[in-house]
DNA sequence: TTTTTGTATTCTGCATGCAAAGTTTATAGG
DNA sequence: CCTATAAACTTTGCATGCAGAATACAAAAA
């Protein structure tokens, strides 16, 4: 499933519906996520309630959310901008990470049902056509929707959620970042091998995989900021 | 009970001079580790934002933070009650830490300053010392401030701060439920080893002593959950 | 007595007003 | 022409008002 579940932890109490203005805040989230506001960038209050169609009231209280998670940076008196991407953090994010998927690998093989594998098995195929297009932004989407879908496939909720804001930093990377063609290839190399191990359910190649996998995505994903691919705003 | 004494909470509210309201969102947060709010109690924005001296907006925005953190639960239409302690999230959040731990004592060992081994080390000897008196509220600090001094010394800020948010969770329990002796004079021979191995930066040797602590303190945390030790507002 | 339905009350969620902090612009002095 | 300073403007942070949802209560029906 490629739809990006938006919650936080509060999302997980019994809601039957979720208020009308979360929609706007999730909004919010992706034109960070995807770079549509670039790391920098003040947030006016007035201006973004505005287009986003909400009153600022929800939008402040969106604003002390999306800086738990890191994609924007509130300063006292001054308000919010985008959180800039900080090479040592997102380093230290994809550490974490790295931990997390250990973690993940070991679970999924151990207990994850057919069917979810199954799915994970479906997108990674879903992804392999995407590459095969040369279709970078479904590559993209997949390749998110697979290691989501790993995560939640560990059958710990904690685990996958904190995994999936960890990501949402991450993410804005790749967005921003187009991979060189040998580094696509590559990966999508990882990939069989991270789902054979995965079907085999061999949870020590897998974390194995992942780890490596994690590695090479993190020089990639460094080495796109350090040559500043990467736009901010002034 | 916050309702047993409301006076006592706006007289710990000092006026400041800038009316900064995040002393008032800590005093919150800790109600609810320390448990003197309940899990399962109603948290009335009125009522509250009135006891902690400050008006509903900022209050609201509080709620929304300490949602993400699983302190509250957010209850579309209905406001926000302190979380519920799901044994079975507990469990989740503590394997996560593990996952954690494990990465925090590779990296502790392999880079930590010799300071901060230092002061950890002092902070050891205060607990041992607060054991000695049978004193558990001081030992309940101090072994918290060992395990997130041990967090800050592998100089990961996002694994820091991410341990310290999955730790909130598992704090409150802790606060609610007292160790048997036995278990209590196990623990304290659990971190004597695990001071060791990090004074001696085996990185192998704490990962493992880390993990078989986070096991038996797993255990003795659902142990206390499983017992009804700890009590929910109805 | 127990269940159901209509009504009153309470509470949340959002919008908006206001004061203080911050920023920009204009002006005077060097 | 450049710098310093002050006035005007902008923006945040918080308090509060209001509409609608949820709950509690009461009366009527089974």
């Amino acid at each position: 499933m490629l739809t990006d579940s938006p919650s936080s932890l509060a999302a997980s109490a019994p809601i039957a519906r979720r208020p009308l203005h979360e929609a706007a805040i999730d909004r919010l989230r992706d034109l960070i996520v995807q770079g549509e506001l670039l790391p920098g960038s003040r947030l006016n209050e007035r201006v973004l309630a505005g287009q986003l169609g909400i009153s600022r009231t929800p939008l402040r209280e969106a604003f002390k959310l999306l800086a738990t998670e890191g994609l924007v940076e509130l300063l006292p008196n001054r308000g919010a901008i985008v959180a800039h991407l900080d090479p040592e953090r997102i380093r230290q994010t994809l550490a974490v990470m790295g931990a997390l998927e250990a973690l993940i690998g070991e679970l999924a093989c151990k207990q994850a049902p057919e069917a979810a594998i199954a799915e994970i098995q479906a997108l990674h195929f879903e992804m392999r056509a995407a590459h095969a297009r040369r279709d970078l932004a479904a590559y993209f989407r997949y390749n998110q929707a697979i290691h989501l879908n790993l995560a939640e496939a560990a059958g710990n909720a904690v685990l996958a959620l904190t995994y999936r804001q960890l990501n949402a930093n991450v993410r804005r990377v790749r967005y921003m970042a187009n991979l060189s063609p040998e580094r696509w290839d590559a990966a999508v190399r990882e990939h069989d091998a991270i789902l054979a191990a995965l079907s085999a359910r061999d949870g020590t190649r897998l974390k194995a995989l992942l780890s490596d996998h994690l590695a090479q995505k993190t020089a990639s994903v460094l080495a796109a900021l350090a040559e500043r691919r990467i736009m901010a705003a002034a």
